[in-house]
DNA sequence: CGCTGTTTGTGCTCATTTGCACAAATGGCT
DNA sequence: AGCCATTTGTGCAAATGAGCACAAACAGCG
């Protein structure tokens, strides 16, 4: 383990390592080894045994990881070791179904507020949440000191909508509009878009 | 241009080309160049040129690339230039969002199923569909001929719904559900997990 | 207590991926 | 027609990533 900056392929892989872990943790599972978790996720274990080497002796050389004890640490190296509060910003069909999916919870994140500039679903309810005007959207997210936020607009109004969010103070943006967008190289952004991983698998279709 | 295998990783970055410039098609423009693409997707020119150049020549030295051609072009790696069937199989938050995306057109994907297990969904409308009971399913995509399925169930469920699609017939999936899919190697298989993007980049917040 | 069967962490090697830099080609302009 | 400004496609070198293989560490057991 030295303190060089950390790939970024390894730091893709570690949340992928801890979806597994926690899996198997519900499996009632105590202890694990590489080989196994290299298994479940299709990597050698010589890789996960290095990337996790990146942050620390975790193991137990003859015994594997203790799966509680590894699960702390990624949440700990991910800063995931606290709940982070997410603004959805769009109220369509996929901002609906983000703001009501469940599966954020035991992952670190917590959606808490859903804007939409359309008046016809300004104070709509989706599931616990009343949709706020996104007139309000920059001085809403600096007041509360949201850092985290997802864009499902149309991709016409995505770049804009980024630009308000730099703006508000927002540091990582999960992006569901299928274009790529321009932000600042402080500000992280991760896309979602079906279509592009459905394209990658019909190549390998004749 | 040789014959030899192209690498997953180019195969992965041409739907992004295709993206951008079906984007700027829309702008309507007629050229561009590998340098303003790659200014758009955060990609170097030499990156662009050298992946392009693994399936032919499409350039023009001193002007670049016609937009309309280099598009007509990557469709057709992709096999996209026919569209495609997709079932999907999970009538809850996710289901109905992607079966009501509207996303899917010009990118070459068309939803025309929609299954669920649940007697309380079964007949539902959900957009244009009628959600299908998902013990049909086998019979029903075997009988359809469809390729691609998108899986939207519980994590709990989603092996369990993998095995019976590759018995259909099945040879790409785009899984939701927040777990690894076990798959014989002639089935794709790409994966959405917003937590693990988000995951992946609250690591670089402090 | 020593032996056996595991499994980790890592140095080293091999493979893959990226980037540089330039000849060749092209269009526009004078 | 000749020159200049561009831009492609690619050989080669550099950087990055993955995997092998093994010493060291450990648990279980007779």
């Amino acid at each position: 383990m030295s303190d060089k900056e950390i790939p970024n392929i390894i730091v893709g892989r570690l949340p992928l390592y801890l979806r597994s872990l926690q899996r198997m943790k519900k499996e009632e599972r105590q202890i694990t080894s590489s080989q196994e978790l290299g298994e479940r996720i299709g990597i050698s274990a010589a890789q996960i045994r290095k990337d996790l080497s990146q942050f620390g002796e975790f193991g137990k050389q003859g015994t594997g990881y203790n799966i509680d004890y590894l699960i702390k640490q990624i949440r700990r190296i991910l800063h995931i070791d606290q709940e982070w509060d997410i603004a959805v910003i769009g109220a369509g069909g996929i901002g609906s179904a983000v703001a009501r999916y469940k599966g954020f919870a035991n992952r670190g994140f917590h959606v808490t507020v859903i804007f939409d500039g359309d008046p016809g679903k300004i104070g709509a309810q989706i599931g616990d949440f009343t949709v706020q005007d996104s007139a309000y959207m920059v001085d809403m997210i600096k007041k509360t000191g949201i850092r985290i936020a997802m864009i499902a607009v149309p991709a016409a109004k995505a770049q804009q909508v980024a630009d308000q969010l730099v703006e508000a103070g927002i540091q990582a943006i999960l992006n569901y509009a299928p274009i790529n967008l321009n932000a600042p190289s402080n500000v992280r952004v991760q896309y979602i878009d079906p279509s592009i991983h459905l394209q990658r698998m019909t190549y390998y279709l004749e």
